[in-house]
RNA sequence: GCGCCUGUAGCUCAGCUGGAUAGAGCAACGGACUUCUAAUCCGUAGGUCGCAGGUUCGAAUCCUGCCAGGCGCACCA
């Protein structure tokens, strides 16, 4: 609907520019009314036209709807305020979209296919422990996005980069086989720089089960750590997938970085980079501002990504020759466009914002790309209770798990909290408050309209009304302002999901469902749906049954559950 | 010191690729259940949009400077 009227209004800006003899084009951009004397569409084209036709605005305006050939939904349109042309829609045409959102089910708001692939890397947790509550939230953002472009046709890949390689794996194998050790009698210390955690004793436990004691003491160091280091990584990961299977949350590809360096393809992608003149050896200046109490200044294997917009050239290897973990990610980034990705999406944890531009850099260079990957920074959550903050120190043993938190509150409650916020602002997330049953959370706000809904469609069946035919129902019925903000509301969910798929902010889809849920509320509140006058319940039925339909399709977006009772 | 994010009602947040009188929820106060679910609704009150300049017909929105909070700043991931 919205296309078709700023195509419309398009047409005759552009035949007004063409008469002119202007060959610069503006472009109509219609936005919805926020107040219903308003009408139901505004442009505000008469405007910044005003300059270039050096013509008074409402001038302006009057020679556009001289010419403009509305579509039929359009009723009319006026000029208004300083030069805005407001458009009214024709009722009938309005009900029509609730006759389209009952016949398209849970099609409604889904765009035709775009035969555009992206990849959606999320999560990426190191596979050195369980997942915290800032995880949770970049994991249920990650998703809800992921459903969001799929709804608006992109073919989607949803994608968790392992980063089971590096030192941090070599401290984990430590720390399970020194428990292991400690399990069979032996009296072990446990360096500082081990994990703590009783996770990493069951792991140490199983691993007991699994291999043989004395032969794993015959082996070499090396070749220990690495039996026990990929399963402790394995172990880590199940332990991952549980979590995020209990937010709903399940991958396409798991990509291992251990394997981009086992199978060479860091040290090709670096050797072709010397070759191509972007590598030199060099030595970086120190950090500016920053004290480095050790700091000694060495010269590296520097990739040039200044040349791409970088503040820095960025080591591409480490002084003992093995690569860095940037080094890795960017063949990890050249392997997506070699997959013929055309979006690359990561989001990620506010501390790797620093990290951004030197990746955007790099893909750069690697493939011509800008702006890849698009990435969408997750700021943290502050864990509280009862308004107290959380402390959360793994050492004091008062780390608290999104595993922990997702049991306490449910999954529902933590996942539209996450989602009613941008990514970008600081989240404070209360226990106590998450967890209360209360219009305090939003989540059941709108899960209880689609609750209220159901138990109205389930009585009016049981007393013999149904809608039956859906082109038979008489839509005219449908005449109160109640009526008409609800179906109003309906139809501007498709633009909701573009706009959201456009920006990659799936908070929108929650903040509108809150709206939808509260037009419902005070829709539900003003006229009753089953009564005597069957052509005006059937009607209503209609819109109520639409109400659900978009409810429902927009809560599964956010991967939350649409319960019939409540 | 530099870079990124944030600053809107007492609290939590929308509104931010410029548009009409800045909106919700919670908390406060006052109302609405013999009628489809009161996990709901209606009303009242509550604002120097961090501060100061600038651009513009028009600024919460764009630019500059400052203030406050968060995150980050070689050889970690």
């Amino acid at each position: 609907m919205k296309q078709q009227l700023e195509q419309a209004l398009q047409q005759s800006v552009d035949m007004l520019l063409g008469e002119s003899g202007i060959s610069e084009s503006v472009e109509v951009q219609l936005t919805r009314t926020k107040q219903k004397e308003h009408g139901d569409y505004a442009a505000n084209v008469a405007m910044p036209l005003a300059k270039t036709l050096k013509m008074a605005p409402h001038a302006i305006a009057v020679k556009i709807l001289a010419t403009v050939q509305w579509p039929e939904a359009v009723e009319g349109a006026d000029i208004a305020g300083p030069g805005f042309i407001n458009i009214r829609l024709r009722k009938a045409a309005e009900a029509k979209i609730l006759k389209a959102i009952v016949q398209a089910g849970s099609a409604y708001g889904m765009a035709e296919p775009k035969h555009i692939k992206v990849n959606v890397e999320f999560v990426s947790a190191n596979p050195t422990g369980p997942m915290h509550v800032g995880h949770g939230r970049g994991a249920v953002i990650g998703d809800a996005l992921s459903r969001v472009l799929q709804a608006s046709g992109f073919d989607v890949t949803r994608e968790y980069y392992i980063n089971d390689a590096g030192n941090q794996i070599g401290v984990l194998a430590e720390s399970v086989w020194l428990r292991m050790r400690e399990l069979q009698g032996e009296k072990v210390t446990i360096p500082e720089r081990c994990y703590p955690g009783d996770y990493i004793i069951e792991i140490a436990r199983d691993l007991l089960q699994e291999g043989d004691d004395v032969e794993l003491l015959a082996m070499s160091d090396e070749a220990r750590l690495q039996w026990v280091g990929s399963r402790a990584v394995a172990a880590n990961m199940q332990m991952i997938r549980n979590d995020l299977a209990q937010l709903g949350i399940a991958f396409d590809v798991f990509f291992s970085e251990k394997q981009l360096h086992d199978s060479g393809r860091v040290q090709s992608l670096i050797e072709k980079l010397k070759t191509d003149g972007l590598v030199y050896f060099g030595t970086l200046p120190p950090p500016k501002g920053k004290e480095i109490e050790d700091y000694q200044a060495a010269s590296q294997w520097l990739f040039r990504t200044t040349q791409f917009g970088d503040d820095v050239d960025r080591p591409l290897a480490k002084q003992d020759g093995t690569a860095t973990y940037f080094a890795a990610d960017i063949a990890y980034h050249e392997d997506k466009a070699l997959r013929k990705f055309e979006r690359m999406i990561d989001v990620w944890g506010a501390d790797h914002g620093g990290y951004v531009t030197r990746v955007q850099s790099a893909v750069k260079a690697l493939t011509g790309k800008d702006q890849q990957p698009e990435v969408v920074l997750v700021q943290m959550v502050n864990l509280t209770r009862n308004g107290q903050p959380v402390r959360m120190s793994k050492r004091a043993g008062t780390f608290v798990t999104l595993e922990e938190v997702v049991s306490e509150v449910g999954a529902d409650a933590v996942r539209f909290n996450f989602l009613t916020r941008r990514a970008e602002s600081q989240l404070d997330f209360d226990l106590e408050t998450a967890k209360q049953k209360n219009d305090e959370n939003p989540v059941y706000y709108v899960q209880y309209a689609h609750a209220r809904i159901s138990n109205m469609i389930d009585k009016a069946a049981a007393e013999g009304l149904t809608l039956g035919e859906v082109d038979a129902v008489d839509l005219s019925h449908l005449t109160s302002d109640k009526e008409s903000e609800l179906t109003a509301k309906l139809m501007a969910y498709p633009e909701t999901i573009e706009k959201a798929a456009e920006r990659c902010e799936p908070y929108r889809v929650a903040i509108y469902l809150m709206e939808l849920a509260a037009v419902f509320h005070r829709f539900y509140h003003d006229h009753r749906v089953i009564g005597d006058d069957v052509a005006l319940s059937k009607a209503r039925l209609m819109l109520v049954t639409a109400t659900r339909q978009v409810l429902a399709n927009g809560l599964q977006l956010l991967g939350v559950s649409t319960p019939e009772r409540m």
